[in-house]
DNA sequence: GTGACTTACTTTCAAATTGGTAGTAACATT
DNA sequence: AATGTTACTACCAATTTGAAAGTAAGTCAC
């Protein structure tokens, strides 16, 4: 694509796809969010190939999303974790997830429960402070005014 | 990717990236919300190459988001809308744009408004029975069994 | 203290994909 | 007949990917 022009774009879709817009990115931060941390736990889990996964763990971490930490000293061990930006990406990975289970969902299937209770959690998205829910009721788009 | 194993991969997130994993795919996607439906719109809003766009509509077509739509028989036209699978993909965009704003918003910045009350909306992902907001509580990751 | 093992990579390279420009097909309009 | 519109296709250089093999810095077992 065209990072350098996209990061100007006033849409925050664009923004967040300019580095974000591969799936490898998105498959990783889910398995962050799994709990995985480390780079052979990524590659065998993804079965991606270790020259993509060090540069899309790099890109992750200089975009802040990741941040490596040591885990041993000696031998010297890094490990990758979940910043807060990358943490608040989860309701992406749900968002994705509840298309996928109502349009791709046949066969078995991962499912999703509350620890405690048990239930299934299905994400819905509202508004913050209706609570209505997105797409229930007709939005208005605003460019930003000036140059 | 492996377009062919990822289709059989037991998590939904997987499944809904393993064809719309890229950055074009979902801002085309965007602008098929906005209100897009033709082929130089969107070339020429996205500043995208024809072969690729091509592609794209044909995938996103492919896949059940899209739908052609002849507008014009003489001579022979086709737009591309949204269908309901499409239309379901909205709160994907919104969380992506919610993330965006918050982590990317320096600058100016589209705003997406109610259109009867003006309120800016706020997207918020919440659990559909409860209403507690997804990220709140613990959860838990059930495997399919058997195989 | 030598050989096997672990972990996190790098190197290499063919194959696939992208991005950009130019051209085309099927019509309508003037 | 010339020009314009719309939705593409063809082509090609450049980039990216995917797969396999190799490496660097250590540890551990004997």
């Amino acid at each position: 694509m065209n990072d350098k022009n996209i990061c100007d774009d006033p849409c925050p879709i664009a923004r967040c796809l300019a580095f974000l817009g591969d799936a490898w990115s998105l498959l990783i931060l889910r398995d962050a969010h799994f709990g995985l941390t480390r780079f052979d736990q990524f590659r065998k889990n993804l079965g991606i190939g270790p020259a993509i996964l060090t540069r899309r763990l790099a890109a992750l971490t200089e975009e802040g999303l990741l941040e490596k930490r040591l885990y041993s000293e000696r031998p010297p061990r890094e490990e990758y974790v979940l910043t807060t930006a990358g943490r608040d990406f989860l309701p992406v990975l749900f968002t994705i997830g509840a298309w996928g289970r109502k349009y791709r969902g046949e066969g078995r299937l991962v499912r999703i429960l509350d620890a405690e209770t048990g239930a299934e959690i299905r994400p819905m998205l509202v508004d913050e402070v209706t609570g209505i829910k997105i797409g229930d009721r007709p939005i208005r788009i605003v460019e930003p005014d000036g140059d």
